[in-house]
DNA sequence: TAATAGTATTAACATTGTTCAATATATTTG
DNA sequence: CAAATATATTGAACAATGTTAATACTATTA
């Protein structure tokens, strides 16, 4: 029975990839059961017996988009001196990878979870990324100075909450208006909430 | 031709009032073109003689909703002392709104403006509506405490996009899991913005 | 090779936004 | 006032989409 199991991930391996090949170009406005199959090589019928419905296979996707966006931040915040630096360019660079991806957004914050089942997890999942990115520069940061944990979360949620809050504005309803403009506004953010820092050292 | 004019915004009237009416109802899955005439006395034809589509209709509500919020909130924060706390209220007030209407919360920051038009004036619409919201009480902090205007607008921001970040959290990732907890978060993060403007003093 | 189980596909249906020709209504004019 | 004209309203129809169910196809196995 192991083969049918390797040849049901296959298959769903298929359809996923042509979800995500789909999304990064057309773009979710693109994105159906039809276009899907037709991506896969497949007929859209074929694509319920491998998921329950359209949302459970594109929200599958969330897991890869992650990893991909994580090691492009990886790449991109390398140089940058661990620690509070390294934080702010990580935030950066995940507001960016957005940006660059308006569908992935739409996906990770827009989309409505359907019914049950992974609803939870998945919601999870994208609710930690920024803090799971910025894990490693945080326990950099307890080790070497002295400040309350208390702060510290609070610190990391406002980070969270700023960075959807902006993307929400900008992807949604275009404010900033320009991109010019929006990259000032993040800078100004995100150097705001992490200067914090100073004064809750103790 | 004054007649016309008069009788053609009693018809948009009706269109709105019954969309106002579902949204607030049945919430923004059950509306449609269909349901909406249904509800106006029409057919869901004739509501194209009186909107270029049902995208248009629907922002038009945004105004209508803006007041009824803006209403609310002023009655609940009466009480409050002005300045610091009574902002706090009102972010907390506006959060609250939202909460209670999520197809209102939909309208403003999820669902998407169609083609150009009148894109641009109702996304800044409700993008300033919160500072709108606090216009007086900033105006009050300015003139009792010597801030600079820089530190204004920084926090004005964050208070702004902490809002928006944490609605969208709330009502589309579950984040915080439960009611409870997302106000204790509410009071967490808006009381920590709020508090740099302590620090802000000059 | 024939029966069976599993897989893929086509056909079909429901829902939605939108357009358009036909119908009903209102207004103007002789 | 009645005929002619303009306007408003409407149901029919189309396209796009998600989903299901019956049918055709393929592979396994006795």
């Amino acid at each position: 029975m192991v083969n049918k199991d390797i040849q049901e991930q296959r298959m769903k391996g298929y359809f996923m990839q042509a979800t995500k090949e789909l999304l990064k170009g057309e773009g979710l406005r693109s994105i159906n059961v039809r276009s899907i199959a037709a991506q896969a090589g497949y007929s859209y019928a074929t694509l319920y017996n491998y998921f329950r419905d359209v949302k459970e296979l594109v929200f599958l996707c969330v897991n890869d988009f992650q990893e991909e966006c994580a090691a492009e931040i990886r790449l991109k915040v390398e140089k940058t001196p661990p620690g509070q630096e390294r934080i702010k360019a990580i935030a950066k660079a995940y507001i960016a990878y957005f940006v660059q991806y308006p569908s992935v957004f739409n996906l990770f914050f827009i989309e409505k979870l359907g019914d049950i089942g992974q609803k939870q997890p998945t919601a999870n999942l994208i609710f930690t990324f920024l803090d799971g990115l910025c894990a490693d520069e945080w326990a950099y940061i307890i080790q070497n100075k002295n400040i309350d944990s208390k702060d510290i979360s609070t610190i990391k949620l406002q980070l969270n909450y700023v960075s959807a809050g902006m993307l929400l504005y900008y992807m949604n309803r275009i404010q900033p208006a320009g991109y010019q403009e929006f990259i000032e506004t993040i800078d100004l953010q995100i150097n705001a909430i992490m200067s914090r820092l100073e004064t809750a050292i103790s």
